[in-house]
DNA sequence: TGTACATCAGTGAACGCGCGTTCACTGATGTAC
DNA sequence: TGTACATCAGTGAACGCGCGTTCACTGATGTAC
C-alpha cells in the first residue's frame, strides 16, 4: 500500500483513533504501543505521524472519543425511557453496575477506565483538557435525570458520579472474587433507592 | 559497600518494600522501574534479585503494605474518637476527601490509588491477593464505624468505600479545575449526611 | 580472643527487548495542461 | 478525455533510550577452629 487516497486516509485515522478509545481505555494510557494501535487499525506505525504529531496528542483524541462514546450511550438509554426520569435513572444504572460493563472496559465507560491514568499524567498533557471535558457532559446528562424540583440536584450528580466510578473501578479491582460482585449489587441497590419513598 | 550486615540487609529490604509502596501509589504500577525504586532506597539496581524473586512479587509486596498503612492511619483516626462512632467515621471521611490526600497520593489511600492498575493486571499476578485482602480489611475497619443496628452495614460499607475512592479518584483527575474540590466537598456532605437526621 | 576462610549483600556492566520517533523510499493519487 | 508529473499516505529499517533481569566481581561479614 504505497498512497492510500483522501478519503481512505480519513478511514485510517478514524480507525487509529477509535482503536486508541478501546485499547487505552482496555489497558491504560501507558499499556499500548503506538505501533499496537496502528496494527489494531491494519497500519504499519511508520505512518502514524502523518496522522498525529505524537504519541500524546493521540491520547488526548482517544479520551476524548471514548467520552463521546459514552456520553451518546447514555443519552440513548435516557431516551429509550421516553421521558420517565426514574426509569432512564434505572436504566443508566443498571447497565452501568453490570458485570458486562465491568468485563468490558474497552468498550466503557471512560470516566472510570481513563481516571487513574489522567490522574497521573504531567499536568500539561493535553489528556486533561479531554478528561474535564468528558467528565463534565457526563455529569449534565446524568443530572438531566435528577427528579424534578431537586434543589441540590448538581451536588448530588457529583456524588452519584463518584460512586458509580469507584464500586465499578473496585469490583474490576476484585474480579474474581464473590466482593466483587457484592459491591455492584449494594451500589445498584443505593443508587436506585435515592429518591424513593424509604419503605426500610 | 561489598558486603552489609545481615542486620543492614533487612534495613534495605525494608527501605526497598517502602519506597516501592509510596512510588507505585504515587506514579502507578508501571510508572515507577526497579531502578528507580532501588536508588529511591539508596541502592544500586543489581541487589534487587538478592531481595525479591521478580518485580511481580515487590509490586505485590508494595500493595500489601501500602494497604497495611492505610488500615494503621484509619483505626489512630478511630481511636482518636474515643469510642463515638459518629466522629470516628466523620475524621475517617474528612480526612479521605481532603485536598490534602488528594495531592499526595503517594502516602494516602492504597485502595484509590493501586485499584486502575491492579484492574489491569493479569489475573495469575500475585498483587491481586494482596489487593483483595487488603481491601477486606478497610472494608471491615469502616463497617466497625457503622452505627447500631443497622442490618444493612455490610452493604452499606461497600457503597461508602466505592464512594470514597471514586470521589478521590475523580478528583485527581480532574486536580486545578473547580470541579475537583466541587466532588470533595459533595461527597463529604453525603457520608456526613447519612444516618443523620434528616433536617432537609 | 585471634586467625583463616567461606559466605553472600551489594556493585555495575551487560543481555535482549520494546518503546516513541525519524526518515529514505515506494508508487498510487491528485492535478495541471 | 488523455498524458506527464508532482504530491504524499503508508512502509519498514533504523535511531537512541530505558526496561527487567543476569552475572562476574568485590570485600566486609559471619563462622569454624
Amino acid at each position: 500500500m504505497a498512497r492510500a487516497s483522501r478519503a481512505v486516509a480519513e478511514q485510517h485515522k478514524a480507525a487509529i483513533e477509535a482503536a486508541s478509545a478501546r485499547l487505552f481505555r482496555e489497558h491504560g494510557l501507558h499499556g499500548v504501543s503506538v505501533a499496537q494501535v496502528m496494527a489494531d487499525a491494519g497500519l504499519t506505525h511508520g505512518g502514524f505521524y502523518g496522522h498525529f504529531p505524537s504519541r500524546d496528542a493521540l491520547v488526548a483524541r482517544a479520551c476524548a472519543l471514548a467520552f463521546e462514546e459514552s456520553a451518546t450511550r447514555w443519552r440513548q438509554r435516557i431516551d429509550q425511557a421516553q421521558g420517565d426520569r426514574k426509569a432512564a435513572r434505572r436504566n443508566l444504572v443498571v447497565q452501568y453496575l453490570s458485570t458486562t460493563h465491568r468485563d468490558a472496559a474497552g468498550r466503557g465507560c471512560a470516566a472510570s477506565a481513563l481516571a487513574g491514568d489522567v490522574a497521573r499524567e504531567a499536568s500539561d498533557k493535553p489528556v486533561h483538557d479531554a478528561y474535564l471535558h468528558g467528565l463534565k457532559s457526563l455529569i449534565d446528562i446524568w443530572q438531566s435525570t435528577a427528579p424534578d424540583g431537586d434543589d441540590a440536584a448538581s451536588d448530588s450528580a457529583l456524588v452519584d458520579l463518584a460512586t458509580l466510578v469507584g464500586a465499578i473501578t473496585i469490583a474490576r479491582a476484585t474480579r474474581g472474587d464473590a466482593l466483587s460482585d457484592d459491591i455492584l449489587a449494594a451500589a445498584r441497590d443505593r443508587l436506585l433507592a435515592s429518591h424513593e419513598p424509604t419503605d426500610a
